[in-house]
DNA sequence: TTGTAAAACTAATGGTATTAGTTTATATTA
DNA sequence: TAATATAAACTAATACCATTAGTTTTACAA
């Protein structure tokens, strides 16, 4: 423990995304940190600037993720198929890591240009998914509005534990993502 | 100060959640609720039971408060014009009172039989909203499940400053609304 | 082999919640 | 009205937490 434990910055991201999963976001704390990695928190110091930089970094590393999980999806496939898979997608990594999802969330683009980067490509992933339906401009930007909404909407309520009993959440998911297709046509705008 | 500062429970929880809206729900803490009510922190034991009942308190009086606003909307309307007004006063709430709709989703029912209680009446508002379109008894559950996703994902993405521009956030939701309920259908059940 | 930079450490500060025990104001009762 | 009991405030203390300052020590490079 004493010598060298040889950590560097994406060691303590790993690490904290485990017990961020395990504890919840809130539960991510330096001091627990640092006894997962047989070291005094002081020292992590020396790999990371605080907490709420270590939060920023979580972020980013949870959003790059997600990104990997979302693109792996839609690979091949296209239209209504599509929305399916990545919303199927970004239901299942939000359930799988829960806590890192958490952190996915909190103060958006803080100045940050790692974490905007990493927020701003599944954005770009959901955009392209739904360019096929030529909705217009501003009628996309609606419809990018309502499947975030409807997805992290979602998420967050079935990791909450919001829906009550856990049978046929699929279904549900399934038959909100169609109903939103159905009713696509009430984003399309002239421009 | 000394004498007597006449508190009760109710003078926290209010007090609390003033400071749950101006500094989130993670800045309301005991010692800065004490310096707001100008007491000192050992004194709030004797009206609530720590900092995890002051938060089940917090949700409690939220989603009453949430629930007088959906009331109110849906008055003397029905049909699509109640789905759209039950969703405006939602997001409405949860954008005048950020910190408070914060504290409404932390744990939904830990056992605690009052904000058990305050939970259950937003819900069964929604599912008398929804009932006029007789989806059939699991086909309603996907939908009323469908709904609170959409209010629960707009407002928390909107309150989190995650849709950049605020310009026409209202159209937004309105056309989000319009899309659900023209695919309604889809959520219809044979039971 | 020696010197340096970085990575660990200890110690200290100030913030948090919470518990225990004490004082005191208010309200009730004789 | 006076005495008493209850409850609401207090102080003091403990145990966490993040963070900073300053020190030791390791590993590597000259």
């Amino acid at each position: 423990m004493s010598p060298r434990a040889g950590l560097d910055t994406q060691t303590l991201v790993l690490a904290a995304a485990e017990l961020a999963d395990e504890h919840g976001m809130e539960g991510v704390t330096l001091a627990l940190l640092a006894a997962k990695l047989g070291v005094r928190s002081p020292s992590l110091y020396n790999h990371v600037n605080g907490l709420k930089e270590l939060r920023i970094l979580l972020a980013t590393h949870g959003l790059q993720l997600l990104y990997a999980d979302m693109s792996a999806a839609i690979k091949g496939v296209s239209g209504g198929e599509a929305v399916h898979a990545i919303s199927r997608a970004y239901v299942k990594f939000a359930q799988q890591r829960p806590g890192l999802y958490e952190t996915t969330l909190q103060a958006p683009e803080e100045g940050n240009a790692g974490l905007e980067e990493a927020g701003a490509k599944p954005l770009q992933l959901i955009i392209s998914v739904l360019s096929g339906y030529e909705l217009g401009k501003s009628g996309e930007l609606h419809a990018v509005r309502g499947l975030r909404s409807i997805l992290h909407g979602f998420a967050a309520l079935r990791n909450k534990g919001g829906f009550g009993m856990p049978l046929d959440l699929e279904e549900s998911l399934i038959r909100l993502i169609d109903a939103y297709i159905a009713g696509i046509g009430c984003m399309r705008t002239g421009d």
